[in-house]
DNA sequence: GATTGTTTTAAACGGTCGTTTGATTGGTGG
DNA sequence: CCACCAATCAAACGACCGTTTAAAACAATC
């Protein structure tokens, strides 16, 4: 059989690919990107990808699992014991959520992959909702549960449970009108991961009534 | 000259491509559509794009213009009286905002166009941020001046628009994945402009101290 | 060392796309 | 009626892309 060999000898070439194509469909989009340009930056013959992958388009699904799924191990989810109050909770959630979304360096396309299949789902979405977008959304319901009264309806969880991913996917969707909307010194300077967690979480714990709103001045 | 026959004359087709491209580049992005499928749908000659537009991306940056111009017809800036309450013209600013990005039928192809050059910047994004998104910005800025304290920092208020924005924006971008995470009936019956304005406005007014929190039930 | 099966390679095929061309139309002014 | 010009049309051009093919290179088994 000589499996090991094989399997080590393939994926050598197989990941090149891989890993060449993720930046590109990021960067271009599936059907802008070509084959050609794949295989030129793996630096392997053009017919490879037909060969490992079949077509064009099972090579971009594979490329988008393996996106996200090396993306949650950079970021992976956060784990707390249990007696955590749930508002620290939260905060650990989001802040780990927007640095999956725009933090780690090396341009992040793996996130924008995942924009991109967002805003125009193909195959590969309903399988990025099941195994990374459903776990995350109950692990936040999870903790929602701890703050909200009884009597909150299911949609309205739901809806918050929006409220506070919809900001953080938006630094991801909106980068460049963020950038031009404040300036570019001010973008670099205050909206990475960190500050933009603690700036979300706070927003939202207020909103949760957990924390003190910025207007608590006299008036 | 008879310039105004020329133009009425010409205007026609051009009005025709153009009505044709927007729906069509909204869903496809600029690579995957093309110019047969656009003149197909117009009735009008293969050849026709190019005479009145020049080519291909000069159509489609005419199409984004078009867009957000008719799109901000159809749902416009309110207007309201100086004393209004600042919470008002919030929970107004707000509905409008979502109205304009998921509100008005007939599949809103404008603001799934503005999403893919928001996502993917071209030429037009500039543009886009001068003519439409900044003003908007700034009337949201001028809102949360009359409710933040002037110890507010600038990078503060700006970070709290987003929070707004970002909430409104999420439902356009992620419509496909809020639709299969909470299911199609739940997503038929809540997830409409008006019902989203109007929780993200709670939310939003709840996090700056303008209303009551869910959460203020005793534990 | 011959054989077998897998992987790589260069070249080409078929198809589609954006754009161009050149003929044709139809209305307008002289 | 004719000359003119913008507008339309069918047809074709040239380029690029995804995929296929068949030969070559390679590694492992006996």
């Amino acid at each position: 059989m000589a499996s090991q060999v094989k399997e080590s000898c393939s994926a050598d070439t197989r990941t090149r690919i891989l890993d060449s194509a993720g930046p590109v469909f990021a960067e271009k989009g599936f059907r802008a990107a070509t084959v050609r340009e794949i295989c030129r930056a793996a630096q392997v013959n053009l017919a490879s990808v037909n060969y490992h992958f079949g077509d064009k388009q099972r090579l971009y699904i594979e490329t988008v699992k393996q996106a996200h799924h090396k993306r949650f191990e950079q970021v992976p989810s956060p784990q707390w014991p249990a007696d955590v109050p749930a508002a620290d909770k939260l905060r650990i959630f989001t802040i780990a959520l927007i640095t999956r979304l725009i933090g780690v360096e090396e341009g992040s396309w793996q996130t924008r992959l995942m924009m991109r299949e967002i805003l125009q789902p193909t195959e590969a979405c309903e399988e990025l909702v099941r195994d990374y977008f459903r776990p995350q959304f109950n692990i936040l319901l999870e903790i929602l549960n701890e703050i909200l009264p009884s009597s909150t309806t299911d949609v309205q969880r739901h809806q918050i449970a929006f409220s506070i991913v919809g900001q953080c996917v938006y630094y991801r969707i909106a980068e460049s009108v963020v950038g031009l909307l404040v300036g570019q010194s001010e973008f670099e300077q205050h909206y990475g991961p960190a500050e933009l967690g603690e700036h979300i979480a706070q927003f939202s714990l207020t909103a949760l009534g957990l924390a003190e709103p910025w207007s608590k001045a006299p008036e």
